[in-house]
DNA sequence: TATGAATGAGTGTTCATTCAT
DNA sequence: AATGAATGAACACTCATTCAT
């Protein structure tokens, strides 16, 4: 009995990776990733039963991979102080972000190609792993930690400032050591920081 | 291409602004579009060239409307302060963006279909018309009136901060009252301000 | 303004039941019915929306025709004895196989095709246009013209016996001349005709 | 092929009826079989070397089972008038078909899937199989017994009767104590039976 | 200006079958 | 005996685009 070959599975999901890349989501099909691996179109089903369940998995592996980056059990340490679990999370991302420039385009990529139906009910199971962070901000929230606005906002404001940096030293536009985590963090903390934060 | 019945330029991309809504720029087909006008799908070549020609005139005049909400005159105008025009820019992106709340999401969308190309020309052009904002931008990065960070991380902010918080009004989590132009003002204006900012 | 080809239509619904007839309605593809006609496989959809919506044309057409080749106002005509109205229906549908005699073999493959999901909503339709027949048959039972067993217990014996007859004419067994009309209908009226037959 | 676990030749045989009925026979596939077997896919080929083996052999194993519900003997037992013989075949499928009511319709899809070729060899294979009957029938005709048509034109109104009986029943139109035996005997007799029945 | 017709290339997906293990 | 992997061919259907009218 030959072995699942794992191999493949990734390697279906890093071909469907760089095309996003390469020519963003939408131009993603089934007989690109096959090509781009060197199997059969139809083996891609072997492996994924959709193409949507390819692009989530997609999705999925990379949101995995920025959370193992950071340290969840921190995050919900309540021992630790909320200024300090929320500089975390954002050194987090930052420092993977800033490691794998293209890993903030390929979730926001695939999130613009499927979310759209809003309600797609397979990005929001994915979402609620994304709740950690969600709790922790509300969390920070009520406890005037960060400002009153809608948690959602404090989260696209980290995501969207790293991964405009991203962007730019993807396009060679200046070196990560022009721009320090502190630089961001700075930038960033001053703004969403509530009258309870010191 | 381009005649006469200009109404008819309008109600293509109207429609075509209606798909991108409802199901994604991806999802958007001449097809599509001229069924919803209700004219024939060879008519739409008539008023554009190509689908990226529609997808982009679609695209620009959702800038042009929102720049020429705001008062472009006064941002170029250097008798006012620095900090002034960079709140009367972020005041007229934000109250066109509550009264026209898929304005954001429709520019997004389309910069996230046709900008993955990297390099694609048209879009290109596009972004030039957008250097009044960045050259004001650079300008008061230089005064040290706002943080040394790239421009474009300045305006992601600027644009995803509104962007979330219209789409939060556009799926009823609040009322446009609940926040105001201000709270969200504050917030950026504390994180982004430089040391000569007053 | 090209004319619609009405011709077209017509050969493509031609080219589908020469396919049937041959292989089968389970081997009607888009692919073969465009070969045959000698267009592109895309024309197809042209002039029907869908796989189903030219099978179940081709159906209808066939039915159309055996009832266009009957007298259907005969059929309702109350002043016509039941007995005649019957013999009339048969006579009808013999002529019309016995000269197109893939004519019952086409609606039965179709029908054993897209019949299966038992609710097809489509099939319903075209069946109701048979309830002349059905209606004219009950009211034969409810008479006791013929026997009182269930209506479609009647027609497919009128059905099965002469497609049967076709068939084998199709396939050479014997010359039409060989059984008239009366033969078979002496036949069927013997077992169907009720206590108040004559 | 076709080894050791005959259980599994049959629930493979069964899970392809099952499908038959359901969904017709062109949606009969190796995947959907071994699913609802529960084996893999490949696993089908150990016990069939064919699709149209595998079809083939449901057809088979249910005219078998028919053939065994009457008494074959009898049938060719000449000591028995050809009426009674007859009846005896009529009833023993009668009440088979009654008993299994997928029984024909079961015969009937693969027949019209795979006979449709028109001197598929397999097939006529199996029609051997039951010439018994259309001996015995023949033998009739040539007495005078049952009338002078073609003898298939007898077989397919005794099928078709009793299968659009099975097939109300299992609609639920009506119950099968409604109608008896002996009325669709006697409608089928006094049509069939010829100068020298009594 | 407007349209219906036409097409070739493309899409995702399923399938029957084979083969090494 | 049984399976997972693999594939090539087929499928229905959609699309962007062109062209004659």
């Amino acid at each position: 009995m030959r072995k699942k070959d794992l191999t493949k599975e990734v390697r279906i999901q890093d071909a469907t990776a760089a095309i996003i890349l390469k020519e963003g989501a939408a131009a993603v099909s089934t007989v690109k990733v096959a090509k781009r691996v060197g199997i059969s179109q139809s083996n891609v089903y072997l492996y994924f039963k959709n193409k949507d369940d390819l692009l989530l998995s997609v999705y999925q592996r990379e949101q995995a991979r920025i959370q193992a980056a950071g340290d969840l059990n921190q995050l919900t340490d309540k021992t630790i102080a909320l200024p300090v679990r929320l500089r975390l999370y954002m050194r987090g991302i930052f420092d993977y972000a800033v490691d794998h420039p293209e890993s903030l385009t390929l979730i926001q990529q695939i999130k613009f190609l499927m979310g759209q139906d809003d309600g797609n009910p397979l990005l929001a199971t994915v979402q609620g792993t994304q709740n950690i962070v969600e709790t922790l901000m509300q969390e920070a929230v009520d406890a005037g930690v960060i400002r009153n606005v809608p948690v959602n906002v404090h989260m696209s404001l980290v995501f969207s400032m790293i991964h405009t940096h991203t962007l730019n030293l993807k396009r060679g536009l200046y070196q990560p050591t022009d721009y320090s985590f502190e630089t961001f963090y700075d930038l960033l903390w001053s703004g969403i920081k509530g009258p309870a934060a010191d």
